[in-house]
RNA sequence: CGGGGCGUAGCGUAGUCCGGUUAGCGCGCCUGCUUUGGGAGCAGGAGGUCGCGGGUUCGAAUCCCGCCGCCCCGACCA
């Protein structure tokens, strides 16, 4: 393709609103331009890369047996009442205001609409149907360019199955074909095994990417592959260890001291030695929460073991319930719950509130001064702790989801009244599995971890071109009749050419223009070179570069792509 | 939805606190000449409802009130 006659729009400076590098390097690089909060245009190059990553999607997806559907985006709001789903997406879901109607945030109803009375015996099955369009979701904070969009495209797929038996199998497909495409695309993933109970599953499994720009954060182990998010992740950690001897417990008048850091100022002891207080409640319950040292109380581990929600207690109900404000309770005279961390296990000589302003105790015995204590893992995992199942050490940090499956039963098939007949003539729900593909988080994942200072860097499988091919001077006809013979042949060869022929633009300029844009291979021709027969190779990634004669260029240009 | 920040030409910005020239600068754009291997030089030129609406004032980008939009942190995320 010519660059004279493209729209590439590059920007030498990053708009004021693009924060995350892929966003700013999408803006800059003429990919995509941003139209709303959450609402971005596909400029020509952007969509080249995006067709590219839908393509390695659709090969994967019709490889295990999948067909492709085009669903509408506008749908009667009827059938998302059949399922529930409009009260339970609430605000997130866009409604159409004057009509009926509602713009789908995904597919299971429509697709279930269509299995519905369709897919009527045991014969018809199984099937996978999958669609790559646009999705719809009010989000309340769109964000980091693409990552998090208000209109975003979603490879979508759904399995009808007759039993769980044949829908493991669905899913092990789509595991299969999973990993395939991410391959492909070249971002390196790792995967979040986790139990889906709101969506009525029975397994789910996360495709995730380690970048800064991600919104979870996951404890991961490169050693075994163990990974799981924050809230419920495991490590193993050593307990406090109980000492031989109990020591009496002793109030100690402690002015000001209020937290944990304080306290082991003010007494000159390490925070190992601390038990720390939080109080939640649970239901109508207050609940002593006990940590070792300063830990954090993860709180969806406590909701865990409680069974029930819990929040922090208001300042007000503090003093109600322990007698004292936040910076002097604790678990000695406790009247209610208290349940502490399983690393404080029958731990002694400890250090905490006194329930009792500007007090604290000292020589705790959990097992001796507190009734009735319970123990819980209540903890985040940190990095550089034990993986729980091979001993390795964990990293934990920052990810985003690029892709999602699960068994998802048969919430939408009962619902909808999508049955079949088996082999005995009786009337069963088809049984459904769900698996989506977040697909500019592909392409704007891969940017973050593919580019440097001076643009993106693609690889083969999606780049917009394999090649772009730099003509230093246009106006010297050495230069333009070489590069129009190269252009030619390496089309013909079968490579995609980016072509700059621009004849205004100055060699420096179309240097650092085709750095931002990051295509594999650079193929320059400068006036000198040329009349001596010889071009310039050049691997953006490594910027490695040589010259060679204009005659090798079909298998210069193949021996760089192999680089990438 | 809570907290914070921002809105001046296509992009980046100065000016706003303390009202008073024709709203300034860099990049980009147009014309001409020169230049041509790492975002060229000179000369000339085009481009602005200062986010929108109202108010105060002789006078508002600047002060006051209301609204809108965008970004960041948090909450939320089937």
């Amino acid at each position: 393709m010519r660059q004279s006659k493209t729209f590439i729009p590059t920007l030498k400076e990053a708009p004021n609103d693009a924060v995350v590098p892929s966003h700013v390097l999408m803006t800059r690089a003429g990919m995509t331009r941003q139209v709303a909060a959450g609402v971005y245009s596909f400029l020509p190059l952007g969509w080249r890369a995006l067709r590219n990553v839908m393509e390695i999607i659709r090969e994967e997806m019709d490889a295990i047996g999948g067909q492709e559907f085009q669903l509408p985006a506008l749908n009667p709001r009827e059938i998302w009442e059949e399922t529930g789903r409009v009260e339970a997406f609430g605000d997130t879901m866009f409604h159409i205001k004057n009509r009926d109607y509602v713009l789908a945030p995904t597919h299971e109803e429509i697709m279930t609409y269509h299995a519905r009375r369709v897919l009527a015996s045991y014969k018809d099955l199984p099937q996978i149907w999958y669609q790559i369009q646009t999705k719809f979701r009010n989000e309340a904070r769109p964000r980091s360019g693409v990552i998090r969009g208000r209109q975003f495209i979603m490879k979508d797929a759904y399995s009808f199955d007759v039993d769980a038996e044949a829908l493991e199998k669905s899913y092990a497909l789509h595991d299969g074909a999973y990993r395939k495409i991410f391959d492909r695309c070249g971002v390196e993933f790792f995967i979040v095994g986790a139990s889906s109970g709101a969506m009525g599953g029975s397994g789910s499994e996360e495709f995730m990417v380690r970048s800064d720009a991600g919104e979870d954060t996951v404890a991961h182990c490169e050693k075994c592959g163990y990974a799981a998010n924050v809230e419920v992740a495991q490590s193993k950690t050593s307990p406090k260890k109980r000492d031989a001897k109990s020591a009496a417990v002793e109030e100690i008048h402690t002015p000001n001291v209020r937290s944990i850091d304080e306290l082991c100022e003010f007494l000159k002891i390490d925070e190992t030695q601390c038990a720390k207080s939080r109080v939640y409640v649970a239901g109508d319950e207050p609940v002593l929460v006990l940590m070792l040292g300063n830990e954090e109380v993860n709180e969806a581990k406590l909701e865990g073991a409680l069974g029930k929600a819990v929040r922090p207690g208001h300042a007000e109900e503090l003093k109600e319930i322990t007698g004292a404000d936040a910076g002097s309770i604790g678990p000695v005279g406790f009247k209610g719950r208290v349940v502490a961390d399983e690393r404080l296990k029958d731990a002694n000589n400890l250090y905490s509130g006194a329930n009792k302003n500007d007090y604290h105790l000292g020589g705790i015995d959990l097992k001796r001064d507190v009734e009735k204590i319970e123990y819980a893992d209540l903890r985040f995992a940190l990095a550089g702790e034990t993986c729980v199942s091979c001993g390795a050490t964990l990293d934990v940090f920052t990810a985003i989801e690029l892709g999602h499956i699960f068994k998802l039963g048969t919430k939408y098939t009962e619902a909808l009244g999508a049955n079949y007949l088996d082999e005995n003539g009786s009337e069963k729900p088809i049984i459904m599995g769900s698996y989506g593909i977040g697909v500019e988080r592909i392409l704007a994942c891969f940017i973050e971890g593919s580019h440097d200072e001076h643009g993106i860097v693609w690889n083969r499988a999606l780049a917009p071109f394999d090649v772009h091919l730099l003509g230093l001077n246009m106006k010297k006809p050495a230069v333009a009749e070489t590069c129009e013979d190269v252009y030619r042949r390496l089309s013909e060869a079968g490579y995609s050419v980016l072509y700059d022929d621009r004849v205004d633009a100055q060699a420096g300029f179309k240097f650092k223009d085709a750095d931002l844009l990051g295509m594999p291979v650079q193929v320059v021709v400068g006036e000198r070179n040329a009349k001596e027969g010889k071009l310039e190779v050049k691997v953006r990634k490594t910027f490695e570069r040589h010259d060679a004669p204009i005659a090798d260029v079909e298998k210069e240009a193949a021996a760089a792509l192999a680089k990438v």
